[in-house]
Parts: C-alpha cells; sequence; structure tokens
DNA sequence: GTTAAATATGTCGCATACGATATAATGTAG
DNA sequence: CTACATTATATCGTATGCGACATATTTAAC
C-alpha cells in the first residue's frame, strides 16, 4: 500500500522535476548577478534590457518585449527606471503614435565601459565545463523557441 | 574600428549568454503553471512548496530553504498564506524553540490527488526529447550542488 | 557560568513578473 | 467611410524573491 503510494504520486516528488531545477539555478543566477550589478546600479531585468539596448541603440517596447521573453506590462515600469538613471531616452514616434522610441543615450553607451567585464566575473567559476555549457545553452534555445 | 568594438563586446551580446536563457526559460515555465495551478489556489511556489510537504508531511522552515535553495524571508510570507489556505499547520518547536514545525494537514494532503494530473499536463508537449530532458536535468542538477 | 558567536526565523523595502483590464491609435471588412 | 478588430502601451493588484537588518534561542569559549 505505502509502495503503490510512492508509485501512484512518484510524479510529484520535487527530485523528479524538470521545472523546479531550472527554477532554482534561475534564481541562484540571479543572486550572484547582484552584487556585480549593484556597482552598475542596475538591476539584472536592467541589464539585460541595456544589452539589448547597446547593441541596437534604438527600438521600441514590442523589440524589447520579444528579444527578452517578458511581457509589456514588465518592461513599462522597468524602462521609467532607466530613463530616470539616464541610461535611455524614451519618446514618442512620430509614424505610428502607438508606439515609443526607447534611444540609448551617451550615459547609457558609456556604462558598457562599466560592464564588459562583468559575463568573465560570472562564468569563471566553473559550474559547467565548457562542453556542457554548449550543450546547456543548446538545449535552453530550443526550449526558448519551442511553442509550448 | 567598429569590428574591434564588435569584438570586445561580444560577450555582452544578449545571444552570447547563458543565464539569459536560463532566466528566460524559467520564466516560460512559471507562465506555463500559472494556469493549472490556478485550480488547485496554489502559485507555483507554493505548489513545490507543498510537493516537500507532500513527501515529508513534517518540516521546519530550515528544512525547506535547503530543498527549495530559497530564502527563509521569502517562504516566512508564503507559509502563512498556506496556512490560511487550511493546507499546513504551523506550530513552534518544544524542543528548540527557534524552530517552527511546519506540518501537512488533511486538506493538504487531499490536495495530491488534484494535483498528480499536473506533472504529465506540463511536460505533454515535448520541449525537449526524453534523452535531452535527461541530459538538461542531470546539468541543472549539477548547477545547483555547485558551489558558486 | 557569563559572554560572545552562531542559528532560526521574522520585518521591511525594493524590484520584478504576471494576468486582467483599459486606452489610444491603426488596419480592415464590406 | 464607418464600425470592428487588432496592435502597442499603460495601470492595477497580487505574489514573489532578495538583501539588510532585527529578534529570540541555543551553543560554545574560556
Amino acid at each position: 500500500m505505502e509502495n503503490n503510494e510512492n508509485l501512484k504520486f512518484e510524479s510529484l516528488y520535487l527530485k523528479n522535476q524538470i521545472c523546479f531545477p531550472t527554477y532554482a539555478v534561475a534564481n541562484k543566477i540571479l543572486r550572484r548577478y547582484q552584487p556585480l550589478l549593484r556597482e552598475l546600479d542596475l538591476t539584472y531585468t536592467q541589464y539585460i534590457t541595456m544589452m539589448v539596448m547597446w547593441e541596437k541603440r534604438k527600438v521600441n517596447e514590442k523589440d524589447l518585449v520579444e528579444a527578452l521573453y517578458l511581457k509589456a506590462n514588465t518592461l513599462t515600469e522597468l524602462l521609467k527606471k532607466l530613463k530616470k538613471k539616464g541610461y535611455i531616452d524614451i519618446e514618442k514616434d512620430k509614424e505610428d503614435k502607438r508606439n515609443i522610441v526607447i534611444v540609448l543615450t551617451d550615459k547609457g553607451l558609456a556604462l558598457r565601459e562599466k560592464a564588459v567585464n562583468i559575463p568573465s566575473c560570472i562564468y569563471q567559476d566553473h559550474w559547467l565545463s565548457d562542453e556542457e555549457f554548449i550543450v546547456f545553452k543548446g538545449l535552453l534555445d530550443k526550449m526558448l523557441k519551442g511553442n509550448w
């Protein structure tokens, strides 16, 4: 009876989950970034938003939503904060007045010089081997693109 | 010059990140659970907490912190809510009065019957093949156990 | 044995993240 | 060309998740 019960509920054991360790590793990653990012006065979500800005220089909110796999309402508040810090400007799009245009400022661009050291700090502790990182990233990208 | 700049800041491109897709997949997973868990009146974090309770029946806060890779202050509020819903009871430990003892209630145990279908719903869309899931979970578990 | 360190938990403030819903602007069907 | 659908963004309320800090016990040092 006890064995039957174990069998029936096996799928609910924490150790058998895929989603839970994904969630836990993501939390662990965020905790790891925090002290490094504090020196740039950025949170993690602000940091990945700036990554897009450093690369594209000029986007609208929809571009960010797609690049970051977030929802627009999550970004609205965050963009106001980045604007307040002077890293971006927010303008109305003349062409399509529904859009906003987010533009990297000089101060925002300058921040990249301080940010450039972060990736090597983050990855230096060898959580995984180089080969494992490649496999891991391949699986993640597949999951992100997947339609589920 | 433009090429040099690309090279210098390559490590800051979103597409070269490992942490970002981990974070994005975790968000995607949480969004996927939400509608299913709403029927149980549980959030995702409450759900994984209940997983521990279904298995252990009786734990203290520290056990949960270790099992879920969260911080104690995150759990304090959450436990109050689970208590309010009647799924757990919270008592003082007589042996060591610093501890609290969290006990699964009958109502909490009964909830497991409704939860047992969730895992198959979640995993049915084949985000990855069975083999890929095994590899993925192996890497996640390694990262969780790693000391970084 | 008294004091200091360690442990377990709680409080507070901040920054997400989301669904539901609202609003404004644009596209489109007939 | 007008009503309706669609699109892009914003507002609101709820639930985390954390660091910093505070509190209450217990343990350990000497």
